[in-house]
DNA sequence: TAATATAGACCAACCAGTCGGTTTGTTATT
DNA sequence: AATAACAAACCGACTGGTTGGTCTATATTA
């Protein structure tokens, strides 16, 4: 196998093993050994990679952002009229809860290291705003293409934000069960429903 | 000093120290010795009062548990209609940010302990579904009395829980800002308008 | 040979919890 | 009131174990 294949193989390979230790267990409890154990790597391997434990966490951090941006770029291509586009985003709430499993966990744990470790509060807290934005930009557009009537777009756009937070946080708390997908669902639909009021 | 008095004292020091370290450093890198520190206390005095650094933890969320059902008594021994208990409570909120400080610090330490540890995860989804239940009741009060129109009163309830619990969360990353208490309060004065239309 | 990648023994720091012993307060006995 | 007997509160050195990280040696690739 060529070197840097393998490298890159062994990079990924951490790092997959890092993610579900932090997701399953927190970064506090996880030690570096048990990351090499389920890595199948030394202690010299991993230091090869990573400078240190917490470098591993950012650069899972990183990449996790970089898919939300991703995620972003993708809705804001949509050229489909804004309520039909919050039907959709709404409909996709359940594959999300699917395809992402138990990784929605290092959330949670981000949001903890936040309090003490600054760097992680500043990715958390410039991601948060750019939610904010997005969401007001999406109302907005809906007032200014005439499909939705808003009073003021930043609050509503925050009333939004919050409860699409506050029920990822309980699918995290609930151990993400099958039922709380489809209640989420089904909460965001009637939410984007009555929250947003259509134009008559 | 009387012994028991003494007892009691001191017991009240390690249980402050505790959680001011717990809501500020968080639990696993909170040390017991710290704490002993921080409270002026031997570890002996620690060990004498509690069996575990888990059971100082445990103590902690009950007591939290218990100022939060004493709130609840509360607001359910309000004989107010249901939209001015509402405003009312909608008002008190930037005072509850104020007196609790950074206490509500330590609901993000029980969220992420919720994930490792069963008696965590059991009392937290508990409170929810008790919170759940609150405010499905107010809202059914609310159009027995003939105040609100609501239509399923269980999705709203869970629309305004998660908002508020969103919040919450956006407000300990915050740090707890002045700034977020009055934004918070604005936010939530204007769901309760919004979401739950009142009859006209 | 030179550079990169991996191995695993090793280390100093730290941590939760223990334990033998001391101080302080309470109760019973004289 | 003085003393003895007891128990609860407290002390801090110590232990067994773990942790993040280092270092030297070996293996693989270029």
């Amino acid at each position: 196998m060529k070197q840097e294949e393998r490298s890159q193989e062994t990079r990924s390979r951490i790092l997959q093993a890092a993610e579900r230790s932090f997701a399953e267990r927190g970064y506090d409890i996880t030690s570096v050994d048990s990351i090499c154990r389920a890595a199948e790597i030394s202690k010299g391997g991993f230091y090869h990679h990573f400078p240190s434990k917490g470098a591993v966490f950012a650069a899972l951090l990183d990449a996790w952002l970089a898919r939300l941006d991703a995620g972003f770029l993708r809705a804001k291509e949509g050229h489909a009229r804004v309520p039909d586009q919050i039907a959709a985003m709404a409909a996709s709430i359940d594959s999300i809860y699917d395809l992402a499993g138990s990784s929605w966990n290092i959330l949670l744990e981000v949001w903890a290291k936040a309090r003490t470790d600054p760097a992680a509060q500043a990715s958390t807290l410039t991601t948060l705003r750019r939610y904010q934005r997005f969401f007001a930009e999406l109302l907005q557009r809906g007032v200014d293409e005439g499909s939705l009537t808003v009073d003021d777009v930043e609050l509503q756009a925050r009333v939004l934000l919050s409860a699409v937070l506050g029920l990822l946080l309980q699918g995290i708390l609930e151990g993400g069960s099958a039922d709380w997908g489809r209640e989420t669902k089904r909460t965001v639909s009637f939410m984007m429903d009555g929250v947003v009021r259509r134009t008559r």
